[in-house]
DNA sequence: AATGAATGAGCCTTCATTCAT
DNA sequence: GATGAATGAAGGCTCATTCAT
């Protein structure tokens, strides 16, 4: 894993303005403290990034990935529903699965983007969200069958992103409304469960 | 007690305030910027509010009012069907209503609120969340009846919040994904009937 | 006491003065300080006193009265040296007699004072601390006799002054080399007595 | 390691603070005043030295050093006399040689700091003040003899501080009071001469 | 006679950045 | 390739003072 003596300054770096911008925030990250947690100069970051932008924007590149990747596994052959409940389940354990720190900060870092949506934020959505919108919105149109109007559609899909996210979102809320609430990161399953379940009622309302 | 030229140099602090933290977020909006815009001294803010801390309180107190005054007007001999499609249009008015300008700074703040959450989402939960959330639940609970878990009930209140919420936190990442989608706040009738007729569905298929 | 429900602002001002201003020394008080002590408000000192700097010449007016009043009550039918010792006494009564709150805060602006003049020494000097000068030199003078040179009269003079008053310039550094020695304002008597034969043995030294 | 122009921004800072500190005081100087002089930039200080109170701190470093490299000098084969008397010649031409700068700055700051101590005169006491005060207890008892109470000798000892340092407290006080007498700058040799037979003059009559 | 509001200068500090090495 | 030193702009805040009432 290691390059020298000091791991690599670049890549040290870079781990640590992840875990300082989905800390702090891009405006108050500070470059000296990144720099401190990489164990690296103040210079650093400006030598090897050209400026505290220069590395939001690796960060970004680093923490959403172009995504070619994935999608692909979701087998054709299920039924639109099934693919449905995998799509959802997905995301869910994309958003949930706190193993990894990574995800916990790429969720912190788009939330703030969607608050405050930077010059980054095309990038995120381009190369992060816009394959998995093609994909969900390909599902729904199987389900809505070929009738349904493109209003109709949009909003579905609009729908289904906001059931997953807002468990992002409205976690602060919800800690502070019912703080003895069944944690959503034990019961997964039931979660999916019911995302799926609500959404196809929901879209079912909408067909019939 | 002033309406003299400067009409009041502490609301019009106060004014200014909620645009510059609305545009800029706490950490970048600027004490100087804020006093620039109402046009009164530096010194202004921290003479009348204590502290850019003390102004931000008083901001959120004044863009989330305690809410005693609402809710009330749901006439209870409604079904609890028309109930909720008359809560999901108040929310929706709420939020979609941009004839004042204060409301679409409310949201702001509070989506910058929810990325990072400060002390004082506290307040804001209590004042302004509890009691619509008190409502919505009540709501849900006749609609699914008697019988339907605590948990089910829990996350379908979640979910219509999501649905309206998303909207908010959504719409740039739609900017980016379909530019030239309908705009919602033109429809807001169309928004509200489809976000009901969604969550009847979605509601009724966690009951079957 | 009273002249009116809030006692007198300007006098109940002049009191909060003496407090501050010898606690935090003239740069380090402000000017709310002393106008909230004194339940007054903030632009009391400048109507009262015109300035921060008026306030402070009128604490020092206060706290170093013109002086007219005393030393006349040495009867000068008693030897110099028996008018020593009760000169001694006095000066030492006037620093640590604790009873006082005023007459420690007195010493506490005096030797800041010292270690700062500003223009207003020339004044204590000139109401304070001359009539008991002249006084010193005046027993000094007998003591020594007609044939001591200017200088060892000056000298001397000023020695006996630095006898009694490092004791209160030296204070905190005693605190810290030898903080359990015996408290000097316990035992005055003992005090007084010590620096009067110190300085009658000096003196005679400088005779022989 | 740098001679160049600017000699060394760090020791030019330092330099600068000691004039500062010692004309102002701590409170009254500012850190632009500092880094002006010292032809540096606002930020410097804090850079260097972490903060204001960390410059003062290395100031007062820099002032009074450990002073671990004096006092062997007095020969102990003198008589406990002799030695006073080189104690008191020592004392006095570190006060009022004012040859270099620096030892009247050090004055200057020593008295501010006994007439408002800061947390930093443990310091100074503790490294400059204690190792002279033993020497002078120690040359003391010599002198008292072995029956001396321990009263006696902590107020002679304190007696003899007074006499040299009194010259600085009380110097503002003697311009004023006699603003033609002889400089005791010009007269070093007689100023000491003066104190010595005055201190013996004291202590025999305590012994006695 | 006395005050609450408002002012502007100035404070220490922090920031991202650049420069010389 | 990488760094310690230095920079200047800007930050929030505090101060003594003034002004309109």
């Amino acid at each position: 894993m290691n390059d020298s003596p000091d791991v690599n300054t670049k890549s040290a770096l870079l781990a640590a303005a992840i875990q300082v911008f989905a800390d702090k925030g891009f405006d108050s990250a500070t470059v000296r403290d990144i720099c401190g947690r990489a164990k690296a100069n103040v210079a650093a970051v400006n030598y090897h990034y050209g400026s505290k932008d220069g590395l939001y924007a690796a960060v970004l590149a680093e923490i959403f990935p172009t995504g070619e990747e994935r999608h692909a596994q979701i087998t054709p052959d299920l039924s639109p529903e099934e693919r449905l409940r995998e799509f959802i389940r997905g995301l869910a354990s994309d958003i949930f699965e706190r193993g990894s720190d990574t995800i916990a900060q790429r969720w912190a870092i788009f939330l703030r983007e969607m608050a405050k949506p930077s010059g980054n934020l095309d990038y995120i959505v381009q190369h992060h969200v816009q394959p998995r919108a093609d994909e969900l919105r390909c599902i729904l149109s199987e389900i809505l069958g070929p009738n349904a109007p493109d209003t109709t559609l949009a909003y579905c899909s609009a729908n289904i992103w906001a059931l997953m996210l807002d468990h992002l979102l409205i976690q602060p809320i919800l800690d502070r409304l019912t703080p003895d609430r069944p944690a959503a990161d034990n019961g997964l399953d039931l979660f999916v469960d019911h995302v799926f379940r609500f959404s196809l009622g929901g879209l079912k309302a909408m067909k019939g």
